[in-house]
DNA sequence: TGCATTTACTATGCGCGCTTACTATCTCCC
DNA sequence: GGGAGATAGTAAGCGCGCATAGTAAATGCA
């Protein structure tokens, strides 16, 4: 990429160590919004899809695709899953799981069938070919998540562990 | 990758550290999607956006409009600021960042004059109400961002080390 | 039993994040 | 000087992520 040294050099020299829990500074006319948690949060995970859009190109999925027909596929062992309890597991809004699922049930890849005991849900399944799709797919999301994660090392157990801190302190919301 | 006996009857305990980096299965027939780093990476930055969103809904600003607006403020002590460069800065999308940067120029929170070296480019300008509102803003995002990673503790300087770690390596993409 | 509340799902709309394709300008190099 | 390639920016379009609002069916409670 281009002026990544001009960069490097103004941003590291001004954000590096500046209080134990980045204290950062609003002076009279501007903010030094720089590398807050938050932002790096939000930049590492925009490239974590990227790569992820990537892996799953060949396959025609994308990653909410991937993630609600593999959490399909691990759910339907223990019997009817309905389109709020798939939302649930995967932590995705209803109303795109709703229209992703559709999209998932036009390629032949899900099936939603009415629900046997409640007639406002749906029965989700993964029709054989949804079911084949997946288990390619996630090799290669496995893989791709390894290589993304590479860096951190023996770091990732803890790294996990500061995530799932996270996610449930902000399930409180 | 490392072909692993059947695994896990449940979520929870299933999902348990398994090595050093999360090596997970894919059983005959379905995945254990579970708990990935990528996927706890990718709630929780919804969560965050969630956060953030509702944090600047005062002052009727997006996560992104904030982001490009408060990098602005801060850049722009150096000279004249192009798209490029504040994308680059931000770590934004060339498109959306034009794209956002129309918005706000039509809510009179920042200007896009005619560069004067470069035909091509723009010279990007917060207007006195765009730093006004910066200012604010800035206030309640840093907030926000505190309140949101106070349940990592003195953990939290790790958690963003370990973030720049994965900006960095995926840098190179 | 009858009615209010809750719940599962869907329609519409906005903004992000990115892809592809295009114009206009700048820069390099002959 | 002049052409080739790189670069700054924009147009159109797709899918996510969510807010708002609405329908229909299930549940709770008198």
């Amino acid at each position: 990429m281009s002026a990544r040294g001009a960069q490097g050099s103004d941003d590291a020299a001004a954000g590096e160590g500046r209080g134990p829990h980045g204290v950062r500074r609003l002076a009279s006319g501007f903010a030094h919004a720089e590398e807050s948690p938050g932002l790096l949060l939000w930049q590492v995970t925009n490239r974590w899809q990227a790569a992820q859009r990537a892996a799953l190109k060949p396959y025609e999925l994308t990653h909410v695709q991937f993630v609600l027909l593999a959490s399909l596929s691990w759910l339907q062992a223990e019997g009817p899953v309905t389109q709020k309890r798939l939302a649930d597991h995967a932590s995705t809004d209803p109303m795109m799981t709703s229209q992703v699922l559709r999209t998932l049930e036009s390629r032949g890849l899900v099936e939603r069938m009415p629900h046997p005991h409640d007639g406002r849900a749906r029965a989700l399944a993964v029709t054989a070919e949804g079911r084949a799709l997946a288990d390619q797919a996630v090799a290669v999301v496995e893989a791709c998540d390894a290589a993304f994660f590479a860096a951190l090392g023996d770091g990732v157990g803890a790294f996990a562990r500061a995530m799932r801190v996270l996610k449930g302190a902000a399930q409180g919301y």
